[in-house]
DNA sequence: CGACTCACG
DNA sequence: ACGTACGTGAGTCGT
């Protein structure tokens, strides 16, 4: 077999291991506070690529400084760009240490890049025999691929990588890889900062080097092109063209002081290596090796005393001030998961065991329950139901690690503790992973030391983090936030989940039986159609059917293949029945398979409830979810799929559904935040907002009749107003040009000049601060707002002005729903809030408390907070969810 | 585990 | 020249 060459460019590599890991980068500190995700990240690659690819040579090369012959020759060449970060700079001498203790040899050479001495070494390779392999994150080395040398370039993160072969270069591009070079010459680098030719990009480049072979035979025959615009600039810019394609070439021949015989690749160091790793503080790649962590790296140890039911008491006794708490359930769900164990302590001395009945016995279950001790947790809910299980109410919560942490950033959402932990820059809780392992591995552990341990690390954690937290959460003047609505509103919610609502299981099964007839007599009419049997649920075998053997015109392909998304299906609904039979079948098994199977799979037994589990602390705007199930996506708007809400009943007899939501709540945020005085005025006259848009947009005349058609655009300029609009989208969406949807967009900026002034102040406070904020100063940040790649940034500025709208309306139903709750505690009702769903509360109630909630309902909705403009809230009720009126 | 599709606000 | 509306969760396929 031929000897293996690796070549790793080493920069290249750093900087994407950087970038890709750069969401997490608090993450990856250690002890001396060194930043480490690239090095990281850089030990991944190379361990992803050392399992496929055994070299015998191998080197990674280095850039040696920003001067080298290329800016020499172009003073700008690589300018304009950003300074790199510390964060990274200062990884590299360890990225180096981290290459030799792999057994890998490293190189730079003076005024020359990595990309030169690695184009020089791999054409020694291909003269010597050996099939080489180069590691990059740079597209441009694709150049060198050749017979026996192969380019990975990174691809998404650093493992994922694309080969490119001569092969593969003339399937991407349809030209050979030193034709890159020419390509590149022409369409110049904006990254490296050079121009090429005027007004020529990728397209035009890769037709050129097409027609001519090389930028010196399309001078050479120039004459050859017809009279354009662009033939003007290429004659304009020949001195460019000929400058940039010497920049783009890679150097074969580079004056290296090494050969391959210098590089031969010594394989792992293990002594060093594990030094390194110790220093560096990586556990996994350490417990890889089956080595502990070096001592400085391991979590500060802590002491703990075992509860049993003879010193419990005792023990108590000792305790002093407030308490940490923290109840083990391994499963997420814990409405259902078992007890593991539990710790509580004042933060000098912490008690556990494994026992959570321990926690029954008289003198703990009065701690928990006393309004007097407060108590700091890890997710409050979580531990208020758990409690609750075991006929424990817990009182007097004042911090929640979990909640807090959200509040001060969204980003970071982990729902493990040590995780969370160490956002906040406290490493001495590792997460659950590490000490419980994960996937089919994950177990608590036997030993009690180990489980015990974790347990009183989490609990000194949140013990320890308090006061920082409060302290960000001031700064951020987040302390109302925290304390009048999520804290509060966490107790709501435990008590919507513990309340559950009641889904009849019999009528789901008759729904479903019908579903499941009707499935497969379309399911028969569409093998009749197709000719054969298939997999209707596979989209690849669907799209084979439909694109390839009924050859019906392919109107949008995804990623992977042809995309069978309903609007596409649409559009071809004409040319053959079996559309209209997909869209049936994909409607129904939607249905049977989240709605009916799903839903029956989660009613418990014991109550014949559901209980779904809120997320507090996931969404970026603010907003709840709902999850095991999901109840906040159950059908309503075809009338087929409405028929599910049927199976939500009351848990009593003679007990009805009540509903309440808010209308066009976040219109009505719109017209608050940006104090338009149109939209104001046009809410405050209790308009039919959409219509009252349409008159102005349109410019019809006072008191003329709006037609649906009109109304239906004007509703879709509105809803594209939220969510950060582009004439594109709209035209999509309501079918009409791009430029008549542009048209739409400027009339709609007109008429509500205040709500274009909002949109770009927002945007530039996002800039400068480089986060934006609700009406309760709940905060997201916004990194990508000055990012370079204009996709990346425009998402930001969407989510810059859709953030605060949308995030500002989950504000106010969250008041809604706490001064809701005390409101039926205060008055002894007996009816129970069971849902939200954004804008809507759904509850149950004896009937003769509907006419109660009629009047409290919405008096205590559209008054949870004072807009200047009204709120207006709609009730209904009924015997079921689907019922109501 | 990512991609796709589709249910909701 | 780009590539497209905001926020979610779940089921299914296929690597």
């Amino acid at each position: 077999m031929a000897k293996q060459l690796l070549l790793i460019d080493g920069n290249s590599i750093v900087f994407r291991a950087f970038f890709a890991m750069h969401n997490q980068i608090d993450k990856f500190t250690n002890k001396d506070g060194l930043h480490t995700a690239a090095i990281y990240g850089f030990k991944l690659m190379l361990d992803h690529v050392l399992g496929n690819f055994h070299p015998d040579a191998a080197l990674v090369a280095f850039d040696a400084g920003k001067v080298t012959f290329r800016t020499k020759m172009y003073d700008d060449y690589k300018g304009g760009r950003n300074k790199t970060p510390e964060e990274l700079t200062e990884q590299f001498p360890y990225v180096r240490e981290l290459v030799k203790a792999c057994g890998l040899h490293s190189y730079e050479l003076k005024n020359y890049e990595a990309d030169d001495i690695i184009g020089t070494l791999a054409k020694q390779g291909d003269e010597a025999g050996y099939e080489t392999l180069i590691v990059t994150g740079d597209r441009d080395l694709t150049q060198l691929a050749s017979d026996h040398t192969t380019v990975a370039v990174t691809h998404k993160g650093v493992t994922d990588t694309e080969h490119y072969t001569p092969e593969h270069v003339e399937e991407k591009l349809g030209i050979t890889p030193t034709q890159i070079i020419d390509m590149k010459a022409l369409m110049g680098d904006t990254s490296d900062n050079y121009p090429g030719v005027t007004k020529v990009g990728e397209k035009t480049a890769i037709k050129l080097v097409k027609q001519f072979g090389s930028v010196e035979n399309l001078y050479d025959n120039i004459n050859d092109l017809k009279k354009s615009k662009m033939k003007e600039h290429l004659i304009e810019d020949e001195d460019i063209a000929k400058q940039c394609k010497t920049l783009a070439t890679i150097l074969r021949d580079a004056p290296l002081e090494i050969g391959l015989k210098d590089i031969q690749y010594q394989g792992e160091q293990t002594e060093e290596l594990i030094a390194f790793y110790q220093q560096m503080g990586f556990k996994s790649f350490l417990a890889k090796m089956n080595v502990e962590p070096s001592e400085e790296e391991q979590a500060k140890p802590v002491e703990f005393t075992e509860f049993t039911r003879d010193n419990l008491a005792d023990e108590l006794g000792n305790l002093d001030g407030e308490l940490s708490f923290f109840l083990e359930m391994p499963d997420p769900n814990y409405h259902t998961s078992p007890f593991a164990g539990f710790v509580i302590g004042d933060g000098q001395k912490w008690l556990v065991s494994r026992d959570a009945e321990l926690l029954k016995e008289a003198p703990l279950k009065e701690l928990l329950e006393s309004t007097r001790v407060a108590k700091n947790v890890f997710n409050a809910k979580a531990q208020i139901v758990g409690l609750h299980r075991l006929g424990i109410n817990l009182q007097n919560i004042d911090f929640d690690l979990l909640l807090a942490s959200y509040l001060l950033n969204t980003n970071d959402n982990s729902n493990d503790l040590g995780q969370v932990a160490l956002e906040h820059d406290y490493h001495d809780v590792p997460t659950d992973e590490e000490v419980y392992g994960k996937g089919a591995k994950r177990a608590i552990p036997d030993d009690d030391q180990v489980f015990f341990n974790h347990l009183a690390q989490k609990a000194r954690a949140i013990n320890e983090l308090k006061d920082k937290l409060f302290k960000e959460l001031e700064e951020n003047k987040q302390i109302p936030l925290y304390t009048d609505i999520e804290l509060p509103l966490t107790r709501v919610l435990a008590k919507m989940e513990i309340t559950g609502v009641h889904v009849n299981a019999q009528t789901l099964k008759n729904m479903g039986s019908k579903l499941t007839e009707r499935l497969a007599d379309i399911e028969k009419q569409i093998y009749d159609e197709a000719g054969e049997e298939f997999n209707i649920n596979s989209t690849k075998q669907l799209g084979h059917i439909l694109f390839e053997k009924l050859k019906l015109p392919v109107i949008k392909k995804t990623k992977t293949g042809y995309s069978t998304a309903v609007d596409v299906l649409e559009k071809l609904a004409d040319q053959s029945p079996i559309v209209e039979q997909i869209l049936q079948y994909r409607q129904i098994s939607k249905l049977q398979s989240t709605y009916i199977t799903g839903l029956l799979k989660v009613i418990h037994s014991s109550d014949q409830k559901i209980h779904t589990r809120y997320l507090q602390t996931l969404t970026q705007t603010g907003r709840l979810s709902s999850v095991d199930p999901n109840l906040q996506n159950i059908p309503v708007r075809l009338p087929e799929g409405r028929l599910i809400r049927k199976a939500f009943v009351p848990s009593h007899e003679g007990w009805q559904i009540f509903s309440s939501d808010y209308s066009q709540v976040e219109l009505r945020v719109l017209a608050h935040i940006t104090g338009d005085k149109n939209l104001q005025e046009d809410f405050k006259n209790g308009e039919d907002i959409h219509a009252s848009t349409a008159r102005r947009i349109f410019h019809l005349p006072a008191g003329a009749e709006i037609d649906r058609n009109m109304r239906r655009r004007a509703k879709a300029v509105n809803f594209g107003i939220v969510y950060g609009i582009s004439d594109y989208g709209l035209a999509q969406r309501i079918h009409v040009t791009r430029s008549q949807a542009h048209e739409f967009i400027q009339n709609y900026f007109k008429e509500f000049p205040g709500v274009k002034k909002y949109i770009d102040e927002t945007i530039q406070f996002a800039r400068d601060h480089g986060y934006v904020e609700t009406i309760t100063h709940r905060r997201r940040y916004l990194p990508d707002i000055n990012a370079k790649s204009f996709n990346r940034r425009s998402f930001a500025e969407r989510t810059a002005m859709n953030t605060p709208i949308q995030g500002s309306a989950a504000d106010i139903i969250k008041i809604a729903m706490i001064r809701m709750q005390s409101e039926i505690e205060k008055r002894q009702l007996k009816a129970k809030m069971l849902l939200q769903i954004h804008d809507e509360l759904v509850f149950e109630a004896p009937a003769d408390e509907i006419p109660v909630l009629k009047k409290l309902v919405p008096q205590v909705m559209d008054s949870a907070v004072k807009l200047n403009v009204p709120l207006k809230v709609e009730s209904k009720v009924g015997d079921t969810w689907y019922d109501l009126k």
